[in-house]
DNA sequence: GTAAATATCTACTAATTCTATAGATATTAA
DNA sequence: TTAATATCTATAGAATTAGTAGATATTTAC
């Protein structure tokens, strides 16, 4: 129940991407340098948020990050989990991919099994109330109310 | 969102001293015979759960320890916080000692903050919706349907 | 009052996971 | 060809979690 360094720097390197104003392409360099993040850690983070299919990467010069999928259809959930993996308190009460727990009777007759689905859903549910269309304008507001500079000229 | 050892085994635990036919007094040793639980690790539980209110413990030659609440007034939350800490995704997320975040602006301005505190009151009410009743009568339950033998004849 | 069974306390060790860094390689545009 | 970029593999360091050890205090029964 804590949130990961890597889930942190995946929202404010994606809100960095959906900033009002913010260039089709953005660099590592960059987004390291505007949201404070390790640069070399944050290449990891956005490794795995390619392979989930929430930004597009391109290479060479010029090159960099852009937002893959629409904002508004992408949530806090689909975020944390393309960095952190799936959400599962327990191996056995996974939604895709269930493993029966090491000392525990069976996948079927494990009562903790059925508990922790549902506080699983539960956290999803919670997760899913927001999009990153909402953490960008939560972020920009942030700024504003902050008198920080905004991320971008707009 | 990774169930610790430590909850697993505080909940397996309380389930252990509510079951039914469960003696008055239940020892360390025989909570963690049941309950396939290594007794020194499950000293530190049942002190954590004692300092919480949630078991009471008496010393001495028949000693041991008893549910102290009410099972139908203890919730999964209640459990897992005994041992866990309080859930907080984010130092400034704590429901109630919240704190600024090392490298975030300030409370007010963390645009974060208020997205965390929701999906901890979402988690908070998804392991709001069991109390330790319904896990002991669960755990009875599965063993029953497990063909296992029950933790206490009755 | 002594012995045995119990909880309690403090400290330590081992294992695992999380965070971060290093360095080499591949790709692209100018 | 060069410079700026992403990508890959490996490893190091830090923090947290899990588990162990041993001494001490308390209570009951005899």
């Amino acid at each position: 129940m804590k949130l990961s360094k890597k889930a942190e720097y995946a929202l404010r390197a994606l809100t960095c991407l959906g900033a009002p104003g913010a260039p089709p392409v953005v660099s590592i360099q960059e987004i390291a340098d505007q949201a404070h993040i390790p640069k070399k850690f944050l290449e990891q983070v956005l490794l795995a948020l390619k392979k989930a299919g929430l930004v597009h990467s391109s290479r060479g010069k010029a090159g960099g990050y852009s937002l893959h999928a629409a904002p508004a259809r992408v949530t806090l959930g689909d975020i944390i989990q393309a960095v952190d993996g799936p959400f599962a308190p327990l191996p056995c009460a996974d939604a895709t991919a269930p493993v029966a727990c090491p000392d525990c009777i069976s996948l079927e007759h494990c009562w903790l099994r059925g508990v922790m689905t549902e506080v699983r859903q539960a956290v999803v549910a919670g997760c899913e109330q927001f999009t990153l269309a909402d953490l960008c304008r939560r972020a920009e507001d942030g700024r504003r109310r902050a008198g920080q500079a905004l991320m971008y000229e707009i």
